[in-house]
DNA sequence: AAAATGATCAAG
DNA sequence: TTGATCATTTTA
């Protein structure tokens, strides 16, 4: 499995956020190997989106990092008790990134779901399963993705991105973002993007592809 | 439908 | 310093 480098992270960041789908996420952390599949994103176009933390360039300690270059990561607290875990994107000083909103459980599932869960795999009914990573804060909970990895180089060995699979076909679908009511126009905008048909993304019946 | 929960931000 | 907000999740 190829580890993406560097230049997967520059360019668009609506074209990036695409290319994301079917890539992999992998976490080494304990020793041990967390993995998930890429199925859900979101664009945050900073200058010019109302909904970006970095809006209008703003620039506070919190996004610093989104006017660094591209393929870092950028982690923030939301309601005090979840973390969301975004890619920045575009190039240095444009303070873009991408909200990763949902994976599919890859590996070691065993311990995501202790993670997640503080039980094993094994006793998740289906319900369960389907919950562990469909959402933005459940997946850095089970990923245990945190303020610690704030500003991690994810061309480095601890946070990164791998491959898809050869051959994958898959149908991207693209919808508004979750939950950014303040946007005004930018509420509109179609920058959640998401594999048709996937069963591990969030809100799986409120937009047809 | 509504509570939980605390970091972050901008105002003062 | 403080009060309001919040790119969420859970439970009911």
């Amino acid at each position: 499995m190829k580890k993406l480098p560097r230049e997967f992270y520059e360019g668009d960041t609506l074209d990036m956020s695409k290319r994301l789908l079917g890539k992999y996420l992998v976490h080494k952390d304990n020793g041990t190997e967390l993995m998930g599949r890429i199925v859900e994103v979101e664009a945050y176009k900073g200058p010019q989106d109302k909904a970006a933390h970095s809006y209008n360039n703003k620039r506070t300690e919190r996004v610093e990092i989104m006017y660094g270059p591209p393929g870092f990561a950028y982690i923030f607290a939301i309601y005090g008790m979840y973390y969301c875990m975004n890619i920045v994107s575009a190039e240095t000083g444009t303070p873009n990134a991408i909200l990763i909103r949902a994976l599919e459980p890859i590996s070691d599932l065993n311990q995501l779901s202790i993670n997640r869960y503080n039980k094993p795999y094994s006793d998740l009914n289906k319900r369960a399963i389907i919950n562990m990573t469909n959402g933005p804060g459940k997946l850095c909970k089970a990923m245990r993705i945190n303020k610690s990895n704030y500003g991690e180089d994810l061309c480095g060995d601890k946070l990164y991105l791998v491959e898809s699979r050869d051959n994958e076909e898959i149908e991207i679908c693209e919808s508004p973002r979750i939950n950014i009511d303040y946007a005004e126009e930018a509420i509109h905008y179609p920058w959640r993007f998401f594999i048709k048909d996937n069963p591990f993304i969030s809100y799986p019946n409120k937009w047809k592809c």
